[in-house]
Formats: structure tokens, sequence, C-alpha cells
DNA sequence: CGAATTTGACCTGCGC
DNA sequence: GCGCAGGTCAAATTCG
């Protein structure tokens, strides 16, 4: 980070910026030591949420190499033509695959619920044969997935959406269990899974696979989130409205300073105006696919003419 | 009593 | 083909 910036992510300074991403209930650490643990953490992602081209496709745990993140290896199924090109940062294309995978993995989901039922006639194993002679040749492809790492003492962080844990399971060389959890929205593809660092047994690292085909239960009781007709479901796991998970901005804060800056082309240091006649409204416009704009509540973006 | 969690069994993909 | 590890299912159990 650099020095002599005491300004927050929206112009305020530190202190009162943070607490309105973080309201008083859902915060466990103050903001210094929160920035602390940005520091600490900065150089340790498994990908920059805003920084599409970062993101692995399919990257467990078990392949994840700590470090500098290099550019995303899209996988080559039957002649997709991505190559070695990063992701496009275009939204639609980032989420075109959701539910197909969605789809695909609840018919595999079903035929085995079939195979294991006593019950299962023959044509449903018929039907189940078919559907995994379709499957055969076919590369399963997951979704894009997005890790990162936080300093907490509980497992489950809030992140404003409901999750029903599904598994649980040991993780080789860790002593930590991994568990999963899909959201409980009906339909909602999004899955999770959260393990504990063995390496350092404070630090949670949670990974969010999918896109989420709703806005957030958190934001809709409060009435923030936009109705589905102007606001598109969050491209990222966390709704616009919603409470990121804690120390999520906190260590990714640079970032999110360093993207401000550069929609708004600003001098590094520069500190943000606000609009007099609105506060909340920030003096930049975002982009309608920016990642930044889910973790930015939505009543700080401007309105469209 | 319904919802959520736990947990052992099972499936899949991958490396050898 | 075999074994291992990750991921998921679903019955049993616990919780509110």
């Amino acid at each position: 980070m650099s020095g002599g910036d005491d300004r927050g992510l929206f112009g305020y300074p530190l202190d009162r910026d943070l607490s309105l991403i973080f309201p008083a209930s859902t915060g466990q650490n103050s903001v210094s030591d929160s920035l602390q643990d940005l520091i600490a953490f900065d150089d340790y992602y498994l990908a920059d949420p805003f920084d599409e081209s970062s993101w692995q496709p399919d990257v467990g745990f078990s392949g994840v190499k700590w470090g500098p993140i290099q550019a995303a290896t899209t996988p080559s199924t039957g002649g997709a033509s991505s190559s070695s090109s990063p992701v496009s940062a275009n939204c639609s294309a980032a989420s075109s695959s959701t539910t197909e995978a969605a789809a695909e993995g609840e018919m595999l989901n079903e035929g085995r619920r079939k195979e294991r039922s006593e019950a299962a006639t023959d044509a449903d194993k018929s039907e189940l044969k078919a559907n995994k002679a379709k499957k055969k040749g076919e590369k399963r492809q997951r979704e894009p997935r997005f890790a990162f790492m936080t300093k907490s003492e509980v497992d489950h962080l809030e992140d404003g959406y409901r999750w029903r844990k599904y598994g649980q399971k040991a993780v080789k060389n860790s002593p930590f269990p991994r568990s999963y959890y899909r959201c409980t929205t009906h339909k909602c593809p999004v899955k999770k899974r959260v393990e504990r660092s063995y390496q350092d047994p404070s630090t949670v690292i949670t990974t969010y696979e999918g896109k989420h085909t709703h806005p957030s239960p958190a934001a809709a009781q409060r009435g923030l989130y936009l109705p589905a007709a102007t606001a598109p479901p969050p491209q990222f796991p966390f709704s616009a409205a919603a409470a990121p998970p804690d120390n999520f901005i906190h260590h990714h804060r640079s970032r999110l300073l360093q993207q401000m800056r550069a929609l708004t082309g600003m001098a590094d240091g520069g500190g943000m105006q606000l609009s007099q006649s609105n506060p909340w409204r920030p003096p930049v416009q975002l982009p309608d696919c920016g990642l930044l704009q889910d973790v930015v509540p939505s009543f700080f973006q401007p309105k469209q003419p």
C-alpha cells in the first residue's frame, strides 16, 4: 500500500469508510487490525476477485500454489477456442456456463439418486446409462472458483446468503476438515467450501463456486437490492448490498483503491472528492460489469441517466 | 416437527 | 486396473 493514503475506499477517512461497509454488528476486528491483515495477506491470494483473468476455472485446493497469480488456464473442452488467453472480462461470457453446468450437475445427481434407489426402474437405469454415455468424452466442466483467505475465529463467515452444509471431509495433510456448503435458495447453483489453513490455523480459506441467481436474502430483507429488472444478479459471490464476508474488503482494499483510481484516472495518492449534493453517491461511474460493483453497495452507485 | 447438521457410503477423476 | 483423494448423497441425528 502506498504511504500517506489515509482516505478510504469511498473517500472517507478509513475508519468511517470501512465501517460503512462493515456495520458494527458484522465487524469482528478493529479497522486497524484488519488493515494489518490486509498487509499480511495481500501477497497470498489465490485469485484476484477484481481481475477475472486471474480466476482459475478448475483449481482445487490440492492444486493451489500460493503466490502470484498466473494467467488463467481455461479448460480446453472439445474445441473451445479459448486457448491460453485470460478469461474475458465480459460479464456475460464469464457467466455463460453457470446454468448449464448446474443443470448438468443436477442431471448427474439425479442419476445417482435413481441408481441408488432400490425402486429405480429399468427405464430409469437405461436413462441413466444414456446420460452417462452422453457425458462420456465430455470433460466435466467446473464453474469458475474464487478463493480467499480470512483471519477469523469462526469457520463459516456471514456473507449475506443462506447456506446449507452438505458434507465434510478430512483434508489430506491437514488436521482440519473441509466443509461443503450449498446456497439454500431454490435452484441456485452456488457452492462454497470452507477449510482452515493447516499452516496458519487462525486463517480460514473460503472457496466460492458459481454465481448466485438471486439477490442476497440479507439485502432483500433490508430492501437495498434493486429489483431484478434493473439490477442483474450479482456476478460475484457477494451481493451488491449484503455485507461481504468479514475482512474481505479489508484484505483487498489496496486493489479496490487501485481499481477505483484506474477508473477515475486519479493519480496514486489522490483523495476522492465526494459529491456535495449527495454524500452517498460516489464520484465515479462504475462499469456495468465490473466486479467492483458487487462489493460496493448499490446505493453508492450513480443512477443511470 | 421441520430445518439443519452429521457422517458413512458411494462416485468420479487422476496419477501411477 | 488400482488406489487415493476430492466431492456428493442421503439416512440418521440434532437443534430450535
